[in-house]
DNA sequence: CGTCCACGTCTAC
DNA sequence: TAGACCTGGACGG
């Protein structure tokens, strides 16, 4: 599921249920081979709240007044990666989901979890955002089009843009569905390198932008294991999309092996490539 | 039963 | 640039 309309969701789901609460508990499941050590001083009296940056999610774990210590750091924050099925869920301690992974217990009975069948989320403590990944193309929108624009003459822009698109250090957030959908809007020929494309349709950033605020609007993805609690309309994801998953597209499998969908109108560019 | 597939990174040859 | 990492749903025989 986790692209960074999704993500955005989450962040914001994980500020709603963690209002008011104060956490006492920080531990993940037996199963997760996680080798981020969540032992030590947090274990009383802490708030959380959470950010995101494309595909990153931001846990702060912040100290309540009352529990703060001298010798301890004020706040500390958790990066984390959802992977492919990461979702986050707010239950009774006793209720916690099969497939919870890494949880935070409240000192009333209530588990903020990180729910993953898969098992590909990752969690590490560090001091900001990761340095290899680019500024989040909604929130941050001058940034990631700057980032972008020094970099244009570099060998990664020579690449078709259906690959660079999916490259986090430029495209932060920018996973398979919204490569394909954004890519299909704009309805110029996927194979062309990135420079060339972005010099034939600069609307390309613009794009980054409104097609994950569309999206945002319709509550975001579906997954079929994460009920979002922020979903308005259970089809509307489906039926906006155009590219995606369509079965009248044409689909290659890119170097990363993942399906990229396209128009069929494009096929000829590719063979001619 | 079995095989294929999934909204993502990682790291090892 | 293959694989590795994982579970489970869809679909075929």
């Amino acid at each position: 599921m986790p692209e960074l309309v999704e993500v955005k969701i989450m962040s914001e789901y994980i500020n709603q249920v963690s209002e008011g609460k104060t956490f006492i508990n920080v531990r993940k499941s037996d199963v997760s081979k996680s080798k981020t050590n969540l032992k030590g001083s947090w274990s009383v009296g802490f708030n959380l709240t959470a950010q995101s940056r494309g595909k990153e999610l931001k846990l702060s774990l912040s100290w309540k007044p009352e529990c703060f210590k001298d010798h301890l750091e004020p706040t500390r924050d958790l990066i984390c990666n959802m992977g492919m099925s990461g979702n986050w869920s707010f239950t009774e301690t006793d209720k916690v989901p099969k497939h919870a992974h890494l949880m935070f217990d409240t000192n009333d009975g209530w588990t903020l979890s990180l729910v993953d069948v898969r098992r590909f989320a990752r969690w590490q403590w560090s001091n900001g955002w990761s340095s290899n990944r680019g500024p989040d193309p909604v929130e941050e929108w001058t940034a990631f089009i700057g980032n972008i624009l020094s970099n244009l003459d570099t060998k990664e822009f020579k690449k078709p843009i259906y690959e660079v698109l999916m490259n986090q250090e430029y495209f932060n957030g920018i996973g398979n569905y919204l490569r394909a959908e954004i890519l299909h809007r704009i309805d110029e020929n996927p194979f062309l390198p990135a420079k060339e494309y972005l010099i034939k349709a600069p609307h390309l950033f613009l794009y980054c932008k409104q097609v994950p605020m569309e999206v945002y609007g319709l509550g975001g993805g579906q997954l079929k294991d994460w009920s979002n609690p922020f979903v308005i309309d259970i089809k509307a994801f489906v039926e906006w999309q155009k590219c995606y998953g369509k079965k009248d597209m044409a689909t290659i499998i890119d170097k990363n092996k993942r399906k990229f969908w396209y128009n069929k109108k494009y096929e000829l560019s590719l063979k001619n490539e």
